[in-house]
RNA sequence: GGGGACGUAGCUCAGUUGGUUAGAGCGCUGCCCUGUCACGGCAGAGGUCGCGGGUUCGAGCCCCGUCGUCCCCGCCA
């Protein structure tokens, strides 16, 4: 590294480099100082791609001076600090909770800190704000928000790090509509930050939809759904097909991918998941022969073009699955969800795979690309890149088979429907929560509801838990006896500001936009994290290691 | 815990049905050139083909195990 002392002067016309920023000037040069000896690195800064994520993340100093990722870094720099001054204008006020708390059940596995003073006692890091966030309600701060790290002891994916961030909120006397609202403004200045413009307001579907149509709650509207082709099947066809004429019989296909060899297909096969209940055809030539009246209407039905792939996805009667089989009134078994999820999980699977002759992400691509180079002032229409859509109408419950009981779909403080209340015993199968939650092509970007704000009412869903007054009083006391001093009726929301900088970033996992992440071993490769600690230091936390021989 | 992909020079990759001394581009080192700026020219170094075992006359290639990275299921909103 050298410092070059000297004037600087205009270049020769004849020298003038216009692909360079600097290519008009040069410096006359009349003293060059070391300041310091560098080694080589392991690989370049100009470096477009590095495909070893090994070596990305153990020289990450390196890696960060990679254009790419100091783009990454700014974006997220101008998004954030967009989202933080539209909260602000929006009335809410940034409130910091502690990263040393108590446990909160957000259905995720803790992180745990030993405490020094009090032998024997954890801390736990929050998995969200929400207690916290419900209390500064009781405590009058109308609106709160706060950009919050977040922790959960969980395996990672492409979307999920043990640590990330959050745009946390919440408000009193909110409907689920105002919640909405101060979102789609956030959001849309975010992307505006980042080049994009983002219709408003989203559109909506219910979860059983979802489920329906995409076989996820987190649907991917750049491609097609998924078509309910029961009706193309006579019940002999599917009786020699052998698929479970009671469960969902479904199609989806994935444009201009062609017609596959057997070999491509097989390859093809262990992204469909087994396990599910649930089995495939996806030799379509195979069935037009035995079946070309189904096979026929299945593409008529499902829209597909001649050189569409087209998949059938439909219940496995024959494979001995765990789930419930228990049919409620009115909403969908596991046994249906799960045969929607592998249809969904399959057709994702798929996309991924053929991106490159369907052509629907690389609209996405193309915006980020045309966007990055833009700002709020000139943002670039994004209605055909990015697809927000609110997921609603959750059920309150599920039914865990194993257990004969009915165990809450999302954290204890969701509310359930007013209109359901009464249900919440009798019926719980029919209770629906008010709670939403908010995807963009495939991710989900966050979750929330309306609040239980009565503590009659959050003692009730407890007991309808199986949570015992005891356990409730340990684990939730505090809280419970805030809910006692004037809580007004408030809900909120948290969107994952790491998967929101991801997607306007056109990254295709968080670690591109997190500065320091994990592997998906849930280790730090250049700090070398986890590691061992001395003697001296599990004395002084009271804490014994006992490593499974 | 399960499924899948990958691992060849510092980096990105090629390596045929198993067959001499394992290649390319970039980078690196030395020399030359000095209005170059993704310079150019000449010469050169650099490999336990992730690791261990097996099959074979012979393994980068086949088999088994193991380690690492990535993606997915489970788990997690």
């Amino acid at each position: 590294m050298v410092a070059a002392v000297g004037k600087v002067r205009l270049r020769a016309k004849d020298a003038i480099n216009p692909k360079m920023e600097t290519g008009e000037v040069e410096i006359e040069t009349t003293e060059l100082r070391v300041l310091n000896d560098t080694r080589l690195a392991p690989f370049s800064p100009a470096e477009e791609a590095i495909k070893d994520e090994e070596v990305r993340l153990k020289y990450r100093y390196v890696d960060l001076r990679r254009a790419e990722m100091q783009r990454n870094f700014k974006l997220r720099h101008e998004i954030t600090l967009a989202i933080r001054d539209n909260l602000s204008q929006q009335g809410f006020l940034e409130v910091e909770t502690p990263i040393l708390t108590k446990s909160t059940p957000e259905g995720a596995r803790d992180f745990l800190v030993p405490s020094r003073v009090h032998a024997g006692e954890f801390y736990a890091l929050p998995q969200s704000p929400q207690i916290f966030k419900q209390i500064l309600m009781i405590s009058g701060f109308d609106r709160y928000f706060q950009i919050a790290r977040c922790f959960r002891d969980e395996d990672l994916r492409a979307d999920r790090q043990l640590e990330f961030t959050q745009v946390d909120l919440e408000m009193s006397f909110p409907r689920r509509e105002s919640v909405f609202a101060v979102v789609e403004k956030f959001l849309a200045a975010g992307f505006a930050a980042a080049g994009v413009s983002l219709p408003r307001p989203f559109p909506r579907i219910t979860y059983d939809e979802s489920m329906r149509q995409y076989g996820t709650d987190k649907p991917d509207l750049r491609l097609p759904g998924l078509t309910d082709v029961r009706s193309a099947f006579m019940d002999e066809n599917l009786a020699t097909l052998q698929i479970d004429p009671a469960l969902p019989v479904v199609a989806f296909r994935i444009p201009n991918v062609g017609e596959l060899s057997r070999k491509e297909r097989e390859d093809n096969h262990p992204l469909f998941d087994q396990k599910k209940g649930a089995k495939f055809i996806d030799d379509f030539k195979r069935l037009a022969k035995s079946f070309p009246e189904a096979a026929a209407k299945v593409r008529e039905l499902a829209g597909a073009a001649d050189a569409d792939f087209v998949i059938v996805v439909a219940g496995d009667p024959a494979h001995h699955i765990k789930a419930s089989d228990t049919k409620f009134e009115g909403r969908l078994s596991e046994r249906e969800i799960n045969v929607y999820a592998a249809a969904g999980n399959f057709r994702t699977e798929l996309a991924k795979k053929y991106a490159d002759r369907h052509g629907a992400f690389k609209i996405t691509e193309e915006i980020v690309e045309a966007a990055h180079v833009r700002g709020p002032a000139d943002a670039i229409d994004g209605s055909s890149a990015f697809h927000p859509i609110w997921i609603v109408d959750f059920p309150m419950f599920e039914y865990e088979l194993a257990a004969a009981k009915w165990v809450p779909a999302h954290h204890p403080f969701t509310a359930p429907y007013e209109a359901d209340m009464a249900n919440l015993v009798s019926d719980p199968a029919s209770v629906r929560a008010d709670c939403y939650d908010l995807a963009m092509n495939g991710l989900e970007l966050g979750s929330g509801s309306i609040r239980i704000h009565r503590k009659d009412v959050q003692q009730q869903i407890f007991a309808s838990l199986g949570i015992s007054d005891e356990e409730a009083r340990k684990r939730f006391g505090f809280f419970l006896d805030a809910l006692e001093y004037g809580t007004p009726p408030h809900g909120g929301i948290a969107l994952g500001l790491d998967r929101i900088i991801m997607l306007l970033a056109g990254a295709a996992n968080l670690r591109e936009v997190i500065a320091f992440p994990k592997t998906a071993k849930a280790i730090d490769l250049m700090a070398d994290a986890p590691t061992t600690v001395t003697e001296q230091q599990l004395r002084e936390l009271h804490i014994r290691v006992a490593l499974k021989s």
